[in-house]
DNA sequence: TTCACTGCAAATCATTTGCAAGGCC
DNA sequence: GGCCTTGCAAATGATTTGCAGTGAA
């Protein structure tokens, strides 16, 4: 019993092999993949992987609160292992995803009366590498 | 010369008649409405528009800033003729998408060093009319 | 005449669904 | 045994692309 499997059950989710490899994965690399970028990824260590698996968990994590859900890229979803409130910096030029550390629910007097539950934060521009360069 | 074609011509947009009739949609119709929902509305009034021309407007829009990407629907890009600074919540339950006037910028001191030159802020909880209904 | 704009048809591609096999309790 | 999980194959559906016809300057 390693801590990611403590932190799936914790989370109302069953550890199999291929969600400690998904959530371990979301915490090693904190560059907000895409479904089909930790698929690739994984496919590595456990050939039998398929993509809908990969679909199927990381909508499981979303809705259990495991992991968090990023619509800052028009073309596909990403996802974050951290799920504490953050907001997110996406780089017009080079395309990095940059966690930034605002918690924007404070910004919200009294939760618009207890209305809201979740809050997405998205900011876009050029990170400082790409800024630099010509 | 009315005001709509002021506006385009002002954003550097050519009012052609399409183009008109769905930045005239966008501001009749603060909705939120998607690609769909446009042209499924103004195919009445112009019998041969296409899906297509609904498409290459709003990303005309978009990058000219005449309208506002909206990206809280997973599902589908939405569209806004207003684009002030402000926020947008989702009711998780009828889909409703409503404007909040909260200028997330004044949030961000000094504006991150210069980096940021858009923001986008969601939020998503349940309407009040939902709220009230069992 | 030239070039922007439109629209049809086909392509793309991320994501979802149906379903059968395997595995855990 | 029964339910949960996985994975293959096929379907879905929003958006994009290729391209030819039209029209405005």
């Amino acid at each position: 019993m390693n801590s990611t499997s403590q932190y799936l059950s914790g989370h109302g989710i069953r550890p199999s092999v291929q969600r400690l490899a998904i959530m371990h994965y979301l915490w090693n690399n904190r560059t907000h993949p895409t479904a089909d970028e930790i698929f690739e990824a994984l496919r590595k260590q456990i050939p039998t992987l398929s993509k809908t698996t990969v679909y199927n968990t990381l909508k499981l994590f979303v809705d259990q609160g495991a992991a968090m859900y990023i619509g800052i890229d028009e073309k596909n979803a990403r996802f974050d292992g951290f799920v504490e409130p953050h907001a997110h910096f996406r780089c017009k030029k080079c395309g990095k995803i940059i966690d930034l550390d605002i918690n924007i629910e404070r910004f919200l007097p009294n939760n618009f009366n207890g209305m809201i539950e979740e809050s997405y934060f998205y900011l876009k521009g050029l990170c400082a590498d790409c800024k630099n360069t010509i």
